[in-house]
DNA sequence: CTGAAAGCGCTTACAG
DNA sequence: CTGAAAGCGCTTACAG
């Protein structure tokens, strides 16, 4: 039986409440009893209990962050930002894996509302984009950061801008002289498929490029699918594209395993440009170019900026938008013809 | 704010006792009492208060995993098996990353002696191999299950044979007619290197190979140290292996970009066989042969340990090993000249 | 089957 | 600066 406030009370000859107050707020109480205080709460070994603590206080310094697969890299990564930023803020992190079904999200979403914890960071990424029973929770009641997906104004997002970072990739591309540049997008109804889709034809657009030199093939961002993705690129009519814009490193990878299965050689037949920078992209052959997310600092940020709402700051954006940068390594370079 | 117990029974015309039970233990109460208390339980959209009901009945129903970096994928796989274990079996999970660091471990230590938390799983792969603490962690009065390293019988364990599982890799390579097979270990104190080496030179030993034909090259498990180590195996003097046995899937990832880059072509000049099966590996060129451990069953399996022990329940060992599977892929083929 | 009451272990006005 | 006391919201013997 571990000893409570009681018995440290008891032990040094004070109240209970001098014994919280030296725990909590030792500037107010005089040397001499907290000396006292502190060395019989040494002795007793005592821990604080956290479940009165919380109850008491009403607060359960606990976020949730939940996700639909901690498994993902993606999300790993980000959640390697959470936690560590949680824990310096004196968080303690609750995680929900959804495996991407409602009905988990849902209860998930009930335990904001359970006084379980003081706040609630989203993750949508390659998911239901909206938080089950969102439309329950208000936005001044309920402390919830998204992640990733700007979906609606109820809750404050951190994330990119897809539009911009994709038109980056494929003006590099462009830069490096291909005039054929195949897309290997994501599931057509995603949010950032969208996006990315729009950077990718602003870009060519913006440099007179015709749209029949610029194919998109669909993928659901899996591995598998950039395989196939790749394939269909390769046996539709016409020129072959030099080089590939794809919506996330798994897809990129999967084209180049095709590529490398028909002996087309990246970067030398055709270019490569990915998203994400996962950490395995750099493990492959040739490394990948690729457009790097801030996975980890996008976690940092949503942690602290849940921290500001739950303490009732006001934001400055409800949007916040990190930066992207290109990453460039091997899987890219001048058209054949060209070089 | 949200209603309350009270709140309900004044609603229902009954005491706060009777929509406890009917919340706990319908089965007891009346069906008309109950009816109406229901109704008024969903009138008010009532939710309890977790912490209160921890308070009282001195359970948590919560557990806490630690694990060293939740974004390497060998963990996050772990964690969501525990993960989506925990959630059927009623407790919410915490996640402790500790970046290696024994500070942070020793904080996550003592949530399980602070009512924080029923339960603890400590995966301490590539890391740290003790719980600091765990000396004030008595076995039957902490609930502790430790994951992967069996480091001494205070707790229970789950993991895989790592003698057995090696042998089998190195002798698949044996039977594939390889003499001349080179290791890629990982760091040389740590108990995973030292199982696996173990099972590498039995494999080898039983089979006549002598060692100066089984050289062995130590990294830290990292990708750049399996470029390092394949480097030096290359520029010893004698014969080039005609095989590597890598003891993680990130230095094989590492020796193959090395060999990539010699033009030293996988399978034909140099098999490689490795241990892990992360993800990643099938989307190498070629991909990767490799001893899969069952990351999500062991994340199950430590889970549904840690409930047991939770409960009371006598374990039937102490020790669990999960077994593992040789996946064959395109990394190993017979050597060249025999080919 | 149901209710009145105690109590889980804290924190925090309120007095002094 | 310190203590006595109330109370956070539940659950659960104990009576009836």
């Amino acid at each position: 039986m571990p000893a409570d406030l009681k018995d440290v009370a008891a032990l040094a000859g004070v109240s209970t409440a001098t014994v919280s107050r030296v725990l909590n707020n030792p500037e107010v109480v005089t040397p001499s009893t907290r000396k006292k205080t502190e060395a019989a709460i040494e002795k007793s070994g005592y821990i604080p209990n956290i479940n009165a603590k919380r109850l008491r206080t009403q607060k359960s310094r606990a976020i949730l962050v939940v996700v639909p697969d901690i498994a993902d890299p993606f999300c790993a990564t980000v959640v390697r930002g959470v936690e560590n930023t949680a824990a310096d803020l004196g968080y303690v992190m609750l995680l929900g894996d959804t495996q991407a079904e409602a009905r988990r999200a849902r209860i998930y979403a009930s335990m904001v509302r359970s006084a379980h914890v003081d706040g609630l960071l989203y993750l949508s990424i390659r998911a239901p984009y909206e938080l089950p029973g969102a439309d329950k929770l208000t936005r001044t009641e309920s402390p919830i950061v998204n992640i990733c997906n700007y979906t609606n104004d109820h809750f404050p997002t951190v994330g990119i801008d897809n539009v911009a970072a994709a038109r980056a990739a494929v003006e590099y591309l462009i830069h490096l002289g291909h005039r054929r540049i195949a897309a290997i997008a994501g599931l057509p109804q995603h949010p950032e498929t969208k996006l990315r889709l729009t950077g990718f034809r602003d870009a060519v657009a913006a440099h007179g490029i015709p749209a029949a030199n610029a194919p998109v093939a669909h993928g659901d961002f899996s591995f598998e699918s950039g395989i196939v993705a790749c394939d269909m690129l390769l046996n539709s009519v016409g020129p072959r594209p030099t080089a590939i814009f794809c919506h996330n490193d798994r897809m990129a990878l999967g084209a180049m395993q095709s590529l490398w299965r028909k002996s087309i050689q990246v970067p030398r037949d055709i270019s490569i440009v990915s998203f994400d920078n996962l950490d395995s992209v750099r493990f492959s052959c040739p490394p990948l170019t690729t457009i790097a997310q801030p996975m980890y600092d996008i976690g940092v940020c949503a942690m602290t900026t849940l921290d500001h709402v739950i303490h009732g700051k006001q934001l400055i954006s409800v949007q916040q938008v990190l930066p992207v940068e290109l990453v460039v390594r091997e899987s890219t370079a001048p058209p054949h013809s060209f070089g």
